[in-house]
DNA sequence: TCAGTAGTGCGTAACATACGAACTATGGAA
DNA sequence: TTCCATAGTTCGTATGTTACGCACTACTGA
């Protein structure tokens, strides 16, 4: 099983954030895990948004919120926990986040 | 020659914006458009970032942008004249753009 | 040792993208 | 008018990316 990769803050870019929140499934994710304190594993995300996800899709998704810096995954056991790196980011692209997740509840609330 | 396609404002998801941005090239174009007050046409950007693009994939990079409901493009004789749509998504989605252009612009300079 | 749970990796089919070549549309000069 | 140049588009193809089923690994508890 390969290791988990998590860029270093600096190898982020606006890019990879850009391009792993413009899929629906992975912005709900996402946006879910920045308003959560602790940490979230994968399979509470089998349902997103009143779709269902395949296992292995989930875990494709997850892979690329890794990859692109957003989020952070620890192996405890047979789960996988996961947390937003929102305050790095924070402090490499002041306003990023919060923009997009704000965004994001207009569009889902708004409309 | 098919006519030009701009969504309503309505219609701007922020999936299509962050789509329309993860692209390099296209973030690039934008930022330059975004920051003129004017209206620019296509072919300023055959060269972006010290790169030069193919006619036919600029011409797509623009669609893309306009489809996603970033510039608006009007045909004036033979050429096209671009210009953002920034003060409608302002309106729409507040501080989205200007968080994203901020972002690109410190990843360009500072890094 | 076995069964159950959580997630991964691989193969394939479907979809997206880049770019060259051939095209359309417009404007100006002869 | 006709012809040429300029600006951009479209199409075909080759190359990449993504989704998902299935078979797998890794861990836990009984």
């Amino acid at each position: 099983m390969r290791p988990l990769v998590h860029p270093s803050i600096d190898d982020i870019t606006v890019e990879g954030i850009l391009h792993a929140l413009s899929d629906p499934v992975r912005v709900a994710i996402y946006a879910e895990l920045a308003a959560s304190a602790g940490a979230t594993i994968c399979s509470n995300f089998l349902q997103v948004s009143d779709r269902s996800i395949p296992k292995s899709t989930l875990s494709q998704h997850f892979r690329a919120l890794r990859e692109a810096g957003l989020v952070r995954s620890e192996r405890h056991g047979v789960e996988m926990r996961n947390m937003s790196r929102c305050k790095e980011i924070e402090r490499r692209f002041p306003g990023l986040i919060p923009a997009i997740l704000n965004a994001h509840s207009v569009q889902a609330t708004g409309r």
